[in-house]
Order: structure tokens, then sequence, then C-alpha cells
RNA sequence: GGCGCCGUCGCCAAGUGGUAAGGCAGAGGUCUGCAAAACCUCCAUCCCCGGUUCAAAUCCGGGCGGCGCCUCCA
């Protein structure tokens, strides 16, 4: 599949460095706090190109995603609350799993703690790799990283080596740097704040050093194939990934890096808690919408294009969901036995054309529009009685060929799996409905409809019966 | 000030040199007890101005407009 390489700027033909197996690490959430459905782009982005590795390209994945749990953010709300760091975070890596598994994202193979010991120590030894080859100095009981010692420093940000222009946001003297651009490795011990000490004084890791640390250590060593995340990492989350990575090792860090950019609110603005537009996952579905809509409005735009979230695209999206399912819910009424050629030629264009669009650099949206094609074939095929009952076995067959990749059609079927109607009610008023409109009450049966209506149930009659479904 | 992205139908959105996918909404028709769903038909020449080319939404230059990054940030 092609790929856009944000250190080369190129789209390039991805594969692993290492057989079928390819070795990703994908920045997670810092959990201080819900995550919003900003960042939650970033996740259904990666979980379908994870997914389109797997299911497409055939490859084994093994994906790294951590758990930022140790910040200042993370540090000053655990403490407004009066919580132990560990038990306030676990809350928010709890919340976070809870949406995840309602937004459908397939679970990774690793989610690392930063603070967990093993993660501490794998830290501890690359910051003191670092200083043997000369890359850091203290001050004040931190450790620095000097970036003047690297000359590949800001190649993944393109960044001009002069640096800081006027009007940058330089913030220079909070703790003793030598110069604005370096970064803190270890953050010496602050009066009340978590510590901990493997080796190279007591402190707490900086940001930065948790990922490369963990990508390396549970990934096998550099370089890794693919590191991912939101475009506002790559300068300086990712350069400075690298910055410490490449010092420590000498070799290439990542192969691939992958960015999803923005989603911004309505107006095109970034969400911020001080414009007071952002909004979490459980937000969005205590308005009422479905989960499917929201995985669906976040895949509706490419991954390197700003989305600009509206709350009138989840409507659109759930209407246009609901045209798939709608589809595959006709496909029951096929009895006629036997294939047609034209519908198995339309059904391998289909797929033919899914796997192009999301093998060239994962063009979701464009993917969305094959597969409706594929919807309208099919309402046509069976209109006009020219699809058989092994026809509907391949349709099926293909539109979970999409859905291993989108996971738009599952997490719909899980959303609708609890109607706000109980089963047996529906059942039972549904058979009231029809003896009315068999003795031809239609008042009756009206009334009944309205009432499943009232209550978010919609109906629908048939030759072959009446279907309802959940609104 | 530096670096970069974007501007396609009422709304959302693919397409990046060969004559505009798809979704939502809308109009007319078929079907239906009515409705819903479905099907058929209709609905854009791509922000503006120049240029290159046999050919440009797609390339180049210049405008106008929107956004991001330049150490909090998915």
């Amino acid at each position: 599949m092609r790929l856009y390489n944000t250190l080369t700027r190129c789209e390039e033909l991805f594969t692993p460095q290492r057989g079928r197996q390819v070795r990703m690490y994908t920045c997670g959430l810092t959990v201080y706090a819900h995550g919003h459905i900003g960042n939650f782009r970033t996740f259904v982005c990666l979980d379908v190109l994870r997914r389109a590795l797997k299911y497409l390209e055939g490859y084994d994945v093994r994906q790294v995603m951590n758990y930022t749990d140790v910040d200042d953010r993370t540090i000053v709300e655990s403490r407004k609350v009066g919580l132990p760091l560990r038990e306030y975070t676990d809350q928010y890596i709890s919340a976070f799993q809870d949406d995840v598994a309602r937004l459908g994202l397939e679970s990774v193979e690793e989610t690392p703690r930063a603070t967990d010991e093993a993660n501490l120590r794998a830290m501890t030894e690359m910051i003191q790799a670092l200083e043997k080859n000369g890359h850091t100095y203290r001050s004040d009981g931190s450790i620095y990283f000097k970036i003047s010692t690297l000359p590949q420093y800001g190649l993944l940000a393109r960044l001009d080596h002069d640096g800081i222009k006027p009007g940058a946001r330089v913030d220079s003297d909070r703790y003793g740097k030598e110069d604005a651009r370096d970064f803190v490795l270890w953050k010496a011990t602050q009066p009340g704040e978590p510590t901990w000490d493997f080796g190279i004084g007591p402190g707490r890791p900086g940001w930065h050093i948790e990922c490369s640390a963990m990508a390396l250590r549970l990934l096998g060593g550099p370089p890794i194939d693919i590191h991912a995340g939101g475009v506002d990492l790559v300068f300086p989350h990712h350069e400075n990934e690298i910055a410490q990575s490449e010092g420590a090792n000498s070799a290439q860090f990542s192969r691939f890096w992958v960015h999803v950019e923005h989603l911004l609110m309505d107006k095109g603005e970034k969400m911020s808690k001080s414009v007071g537009n952002v909004f979490t996952v459980r937000d969005v579905l205590e308005k009422g919408h479905r989960a499917s809509a929201l995985r669906y409005v976040l895949l509706s735009v490419h991954y390197r294009k700003q989305l600009k979230f509206t709350w009138d695209s989840l409507a659109q999206a759930d209407e246009a969901l609901t045209r798939v399912m709608d589809c595959l819910a006709r496909l029951d009424t096929v009895t006629r036995p036997g294939a047609q050629p034209e519908v198995a030629k339309k059904v391998e264009t289909a797929r033919r054309g899914f796997a192009e669009m999301l093998a060239a650099d994962l063009n979701t949206p464009g993917a969305l529009g094959v597969m409706f094609e594929l919807v309208r074939a099919v309402n046509a095929a069976i209109d006009a009685g020219e699809i058989g009952t092994t026809d509907v076995a391949e349709v099926r067959n293909a539109f979970e060929y999409f859905d291993r990749v989108l996971g738009v059609i599952s997490v719909r079927r899980t959303d609708d799996s609890a109607p706000p109607v109980p089963v047996d009610e529906i059942e039972r008023l549904l058979g009231e409905r029809k003896a009315a409109r068999s003795r031809r009450d239609f008042a009756e049966a009206d009334r009944i409809r309205d009432e499943l209506v009232e209550r978010g149930i919609a109906l629908e009659d048939s030759a072959g019966g009446t279907r309802w479904k959940r609104k």
C-alpha cells in the first residue's frame, strides 16, 4: 500500500522491514481527562490503517499505543481531586477503553503506561546511552538533550536550524536550559511530585522519552516500521523522539511517520478548553447520536485533511449508514436460487475498487464511495429480480470484507442491539398491527405504527411482511 | 516573521493532465391502504485573474479567502 511519509513528504510504497510483520507505534492519550473527538479522529484513522495492513495487505501487525500517565497535567489534576497519580489516571484509562469499545477500535497488542517500572527502566537506560554519547547536560538535577549535538535534528519537522524567529512562543527559562530549543529528558524532583530513581537521579520522565523508550523496548529495536499520531505531534514531540532514539542508537528510529490532521469544530477552530468547544465521545452519545455515526464521520474525510465537524454531519452520516443497513436487510427478501453473473461482476469490481482506494494512502472517503456504488447495484438487482441466493452470500461477504476495515457496520449493529423498545414488545405490537391491517382497520394499524415511531422504532411494510428498525 | 495545508453542486466529500465518484438534502415519476424503504429521471465545469499544453479542477505565476505548526496540544 502507498502511504504518505511525513519524513520524506512523499507518498511511498510501504512494506515492513522484517518479513510479514508490521511494527507500529501510535502515540496514545495523556490520561488527565476524557479523550475528545479530535483525539478519536486520530485513533479511528489509525485503527483503519491497522486493519488495512492486516486484512487487505495480509500483514501481521504488532501495534503499541501508550498511555501518558505522568506529566504536568496529570500531576496537577490528580492533586486537585486529592487522588494518588496512579489512581487518578486509572479512571481515565478505563474511560478511554470504554470509548474505544463504543467506537469499535480493535485492541492493540501493547498498551504500556509510562510509569510502569519496566518502561521507566528503559527510559533510564536510553538517557544513560545519550549521556554516554555526549548528547546531554545536567542542570539543577534535570537532564536535557542538547540538540546542537545532533546534526539531523529538525529533519522531520523541516525546521530552520537558525530556529526561532520573533513571533514564535519560546518558553525559555522555565528550567535551566542552555538553548531554548533543548528539551528535558528527566525532570528533577519537585516538592510533592511523584518521583523515581533507577540510576540517573530522582525525578520523572520528560514527555518525549517515554515514547522513544517504549517503542524500542516493545517493538524489538530500530528501525520500527511506522510511528503515528496527530499532526501537532510532528514538532516537537516526534522530532524529539527521533533525536533521543537516534542519539542513543545511531540507527534510524522509524521508517514511516504517519500524521492525522486535526478535527476542527464547526466554525473551523480547534477544540480548546478556553473556547469551550471540547466534546468527548460520551458527549456525542449523550446527545442521542450513534457511535457508528461518529465513526463514519471521522472516516468521511481523508486523514490528511482537516475535518470540520458539525452536528449535522452526524445526522448525515447516520442516514448514509441507514442506507447500507437497509440494503443488507433487503437481501433477506431474495428467494430465487442460484447466481447471476452480473451481480458477481459488480461484487468483484467493488472489492477491487475498495482495496485500491485504501491502498492509495488510506482513501477512506473513496472507499465509502465504492461501498455505496455496490449498494445501488444490489438494490437495483433486487428490484429487477436479477439476483439469486448464491449472489446474496457473495454480497454479504463483500460487505463484511469492507467492514473488517471500516468497522462502521459492526458498530452500527452494536448500537442497535438494544432497541429503545424491548424486542418481544415490538413483536407483540407487530402482531396486533398485522391483525388490524388484515381486517382493514387502518386507523388502528397506523396508531400502533405511530406509537412505535414515537418510541424510536420505524416500520417498513413489504410483500414479505413488516420489518422494524431502530430510528 | 518562518514553514506548510486547503478552497470541487444547498451541505459533506473523492478525483491531481484527457474532459467531474459517493453520501445527505431537494424535484418529478413507479410501487404502497397510507407511510417507509427501494428503483428510475433531474440537479456542478471545480474561489478569481493570467500563463503552459492538442487537452487543466488537476501544472506554473499572481490575487482573494480559510486553517495548522513554530516547544500545552491528537
